[in-house]
DNA sequence: CTTTCATATCATTAAGTAATGATATGAATA
DNA sequence: TATTCATATCATTACTTAATGATATGAAAG
């Protein structure tokens, strides 16, 4: 094992590092959602949501339960809203380098 | 402004979703180093971790001085320590997830 | 003032990713 | 059991990104 490879560490953050994706983390910070509301909620398509809700899902972050037609998400870890907000105070502090950063598109 | 434009956000986390950008991220938890000292330690090359810091310096992440012919770079808000030890807590519940996600090869 | 050392920049290439639209699945209801 | 509703899957396309190698910059030493 190569002492630098953090590809789950990377691969955690990626999960975290799309607009869309944040979005959808942000609509169950209070409570679980259906697929339904969250694509109402964030005004993304339907299959585009569904992708994501996959990505998140595969990366750990977020559990689903089915209650007859609707399946429910919600945020697997309270550590992942603590760890939203924390991330949110460094942010402020780095929004306006951030938002000058040319490297990234998206 | 819409209320579902995380990029900022997003851009933030995407400074630590790269293996390599995190492995250099570790070599500054302790202290600042030289350019040199982490294209040592992580056994990149000099051109791809110079790329990532500007990457991270842009991110606001990371600062440098320089120093005759050396740059140091450091961790800018020691809040991003905490904020990667906190993650840390929330990965090691979730890296077996993770492993097996299959939507991202990197 | 030329060379060397440390680092940055840049273009290129190979690879990865987001969004879309079409289709499939599976539960509930008629 | 046919239809509808909610959600997932999949292939495609356009776009984004990481790594590389070559070159540039800028400070210090000879």
């Amino acid at each position: 094992m190569n002492k630098n490879d953090f590809t789950v560490e990377a691969k955690f953050f990626r999960g975290l590092s799309d607009s869309t994706r944040l979005s959808v983390l942000l609509t169950l910070m209070d409570r679980e959602r259906t697929v339904g509301e969250i694509v109402t909620k964030t005004k993304q398509s339907q299959s585009n949501v569904s992708n994501h809700l996959k990505c998140l899902s595969d990366c750990g972050l977020v559990n689903n339960r089915r209650e007859g037609k609707n399946i429910y998400y919600s945020l697997r870890d309270p550590k992942t809203k603590k760890l939203l907000r924390l991330s949110q105070q460094v942010i402020s502090k780095v929004s306006t380098d951030i938002m000058t950063c040319l490297r990234y598109k998206r």
